[in-house]
DNA sequence: CTGAAAGCGCTTACAG
DNA sequence: CTGAAAGCGCTTACAG
């Protein structure tokens, strides 16, 4: 047996559809007595509204989607848990889509009538490439995309001052030779922090070499273990974000190198494990991340428009025990 | 300006909305020339069919709900992980939700209309309550619900064989006074693993005390650093998860109490970080219970019935440097 | 306060 | 092969 729709409610009910819609919304011009009816029946037929048609009649979904590339590891599981916290508390449901780089961008469409707005992150498009697949009219919230982001608000993790702050305390510690294991070519964070990364240790005289990995802590085990059969020739690791600084941190421990008096390491992002491992690093303040997402482009969507906004999400150095022995 | 809609296409193609429909469904009963006018169209306008619109007619939403207790922690962001990799691989969206116990469980109610079919996690719950919350007609999957699934398709984790095989490991390492940590009081896997301890511990004549603990890190360490202050009269603890283990982990190394040659420690879940601190626990494979109840689910609805069943998700021991030195 | 009707954006028999 | 029409389950002017 299908679930009960208004029609069965109105009709055991004894009153009109349009009656029954109007209970069941709280609005004034219903008297008590079909209130009470409506709510009768509501409860015998076990009655739910569809959401659906609701949505569909009212414009209005009162749910928002969110588009990552990935869902693998801590950082997207707080910035999700983040987004969900928010949602939650304003009410809004959260539909949840990933956007793998080699899948295409078809889900940005297929989201269109599910949800009112969108946060997308996809540190591998462009505004171009984003813009040609987003429906015109669905408002969008973007978090760290490359380049200009065509009209939508958006949040940029402060990638530069962030790797500033870690240069200067390694450099600060007397380290001259680092490495850095650089994320994704095509991520626009990963190049952020790389270049960042590249000026602070030309600034600061020293030498450097980069070595490529993908954002995973075994590449980044396998990076600074290659470099390890080479020889040690540095005292500093940075890695473009903490899972692949944790790897390094393997490999090192792996090889006997002492940490941080041989080499020093730090991350980026502040993920929960980078304090359980004492990884000197940039917190992100993650689900912070998540949270401020939301509530942009629900504060957009409830006052009918979403101003063009720029927001930065300043990082702060966070020193642990892989650069800086407790005293 | 609005999204263009299915009669904006027709109007610009110059053929009915029917036509349009069955063009962008790939019916055969279209003549090449309507095709190419209504691909052209849609090219132009940009247009993106309105998934709510169609759900409705079709009366099918192609999402599938996931309603979980909480997303804090590497449990929750290893079961959606799993969950959106397989409703990824299968053409659904995920629309998640969380079901906090304090929160009442309208949520569950909200996803009618929006989705096809929900998974439930609410180990809180018992199936009364979770019957009078749900749509009838709504397909549902149970993962680790207390008691009867009222007829609902059920995935249970293996509680009583994992905490025996820990069990029997840390006997069999000539432990005796033992520890549980337990998780709160009316999650039902909690009291699984609680009981299956009690059992075990009385089997092997061991003594044993039951502390609680919330499943945070926080209340495992907590409630590891009180027995420390009354004096440590124990050689073992079993935490009813692996982030409360985790705690009482950091309890005794600030406490200087070796591990594992004072007291051994396991938990239970083997979530990514218990690799990383070494901490012998109970696989339970996380991310491939999450593709199971969806592929479970989608299954369902896609024959059309979901045939009443109930699956054991069984885990398995694995040792680590808590409980025995590497040799 | 209440009901009949139109409409939200689609799909799909039904006729032609 | 194509279009007019009804329908999916709601909401909301419009009349009364």
């Amino acid at each position: 047996m299908p679930d009960a729709t208004i029609r069965d409610v109105a009709r055991k009910a004894n009153v009109s559809v349009a009656s029954v819609s109007r209970a069941l919304n709280g609005l004034e011009n219903v008297s008590d007595d079909t209130r009470a009816r409506v709510a009768e029946a509501v409860r015998e037929l076990g009655y739910v509204p569809h959401a659906g048609a609701r949505s569909l009649s009212l414009a209005r979904t009162h749910a928002v989607g969110v588009v990552l590339p990935d869902l693998h590891g801590e950082f997207f599981s707080e910035i999700v848990r983040g987004m969900d916290r928010e949602a939650g508390r304003r009410g809004y449901l959260l539909l949840l889509s990933t956007l793998h780089p080699k899948h295409g961008t078809s889900v940005l469409g297929a989201l269109r009538g599910r949800v009112d707005g969108l946060i997308v992150m996809a540190p591998h498009l462009d505004a171009d490439e984003l813009g040609a697949a987003l429906p015109k009219a669905l408002p969008v919230v973007l978090i760290n995309t490359r380049g200009i982001s065509g009209g939508h608000p958006a949040i940029h993790i402060g990638n530069a001052a962030g790797v500033s702050a870690v240069m200067d305390h390694l450099v600060g510690l007397g380290r001259r030779r680092f490495v850095h294991i650089a994320g994704p070519k095509d991520n626009i964070d990963a190049q952020e922090r790389c270049e960042a990364f590249c000026e602070a240790a030309r600034k600061a005289g020293c030498e450097f070499r980069i070595v490529n990995g993908d954002f995973s802590e075994e590449s980044g085990e396998a990076a600074v273990a290659e470099l390890l059969d080479q020889g040690r020739d540095f005292d500093a690791i940075f890695g473009s974000n903490d899972n692949m600084a944790i790897g390094a941190l393997q490999a090192l421990r792996a090889a006997s190198v002492a940490v941080p008096e041989d080499v020093a390491i730090a991350g980026f992002d502040d993920i929960p494990l980078a304090r359980h491992v004492g990884l000197t690093t940039v917190r992100v303040r993650i689900a912070e991340l998540g949270e401020r997402a939301i509530a942009c482009l629900i504060d957009g969507l409830e006052s009918k428009q979403l101003d063009y906004a720029e927001e930065n999400h300043e990082p702060e150095l966070v020193v642990r025990s892989t650069t800086q022995r407790e005293s």
